[in-house]
DNA sequence: TGACAGTTGCGAACGATTCTCAAATATATT
DNA sequence: AATATATTTGAGAATCGTTCGCAACTGTCA
């Protein structure tokens, strides 16, 4: 699973005639490790953690590449950093619990279709779309 | 209406035993005024515009008291420095046009019910949310 | 009108991110 | 395997939006 990740991270940055660098071979597996949504500050610290010297100039060099290689999407919420999470999965939006910072995923294809509708109602297509729901849990 | 809204702020500043200077005055008046999203420093500019001395940072410091006065909403697009518009309106959420950079507002009543449906399945309310259409005019 | 807490403007400070540039290094080529 | 060359790196400076610190002002209420 990790390893497919990996590979294809690798495989997609040679094809695109980027070089697969120390630095980012250690920031792929990191990403590819991620099953949360951390900030470039974070990954420099995994990246340290598991070994392998980066700078954070390069942590950005690196997310800013492979977000334009479509590898990873950005997510950035309310004031905070900019996230980042691996592309190759299902789409979803996210939920933020206000208390306790947790971040959740969710989808909901009905959404999805009425956003649809609304941008083409008024003559619209949809290149991309942000839905956060901030939320607080029900005593 | 314009002059509406700048008593509605005026009042809800005094009541909050906010003084309303004559930078603040002058803010308001700006703010009430627009049927755009402007940024910090559109406001400053405009507000010099209109013969008042403001500086940029009592822009942001009233800023922020008014929207923690619930008179006015920050919206903050991708990338962005943050917009504002006043809050006495209906809610609703934005489209913004990738191409012109033309923010557009719309509403979905079925929209909004989904979402709070999705939360509380998961055991939420939802405390705010924000919805983004980044589109492109269908040729 | 005075007294005083609330505000202002300036510039310094800040946090996230990007840039500059010389030194280091993947990769294609021998 | 050694070389040539175009990429990439790290360190720090630079940028941008925004906030802060503080001395000088000014609404407001008595």
């Amino acid at each position: 699973m990790i390893e497919d990740r990996v590979r294809a991270f690798e495989s997609a940055l040679r094809r695109a005639g980027v070089r697969v660098t120390r630095q980012r071979a250690a920031l792929l597996r990191v990403l590819a490790t991620a099953d949360d949504h951390p900030d470039a500050t974070a990954l420099l610290e995994r990246a340290k953690a598991a070994g392998a010297g980066v700078s954070l100039a390069t942590v950005y060099r690196t997310l800013s590449e492979l977000e334009s290689q479509g590898l990873i999407l950005k997510v950035s919420f309310e004031g905070e950093p900019a996230r980042y999470e691996p592309a190759d999965q299902r789409h979803h939006d996210h939920m933020i619990d206000v208390d306790s910072g947790e971040v959740m995923e969710f989808f909901d294809e009905r959404i999805e279709r009425l956003q649809a509708e609304i941008a083409a109602e008024m003559g619209y297509e949809i290149i991309r779309h942000r839905l956060e729901l901030y939320v607080r849990k029900v005593r």
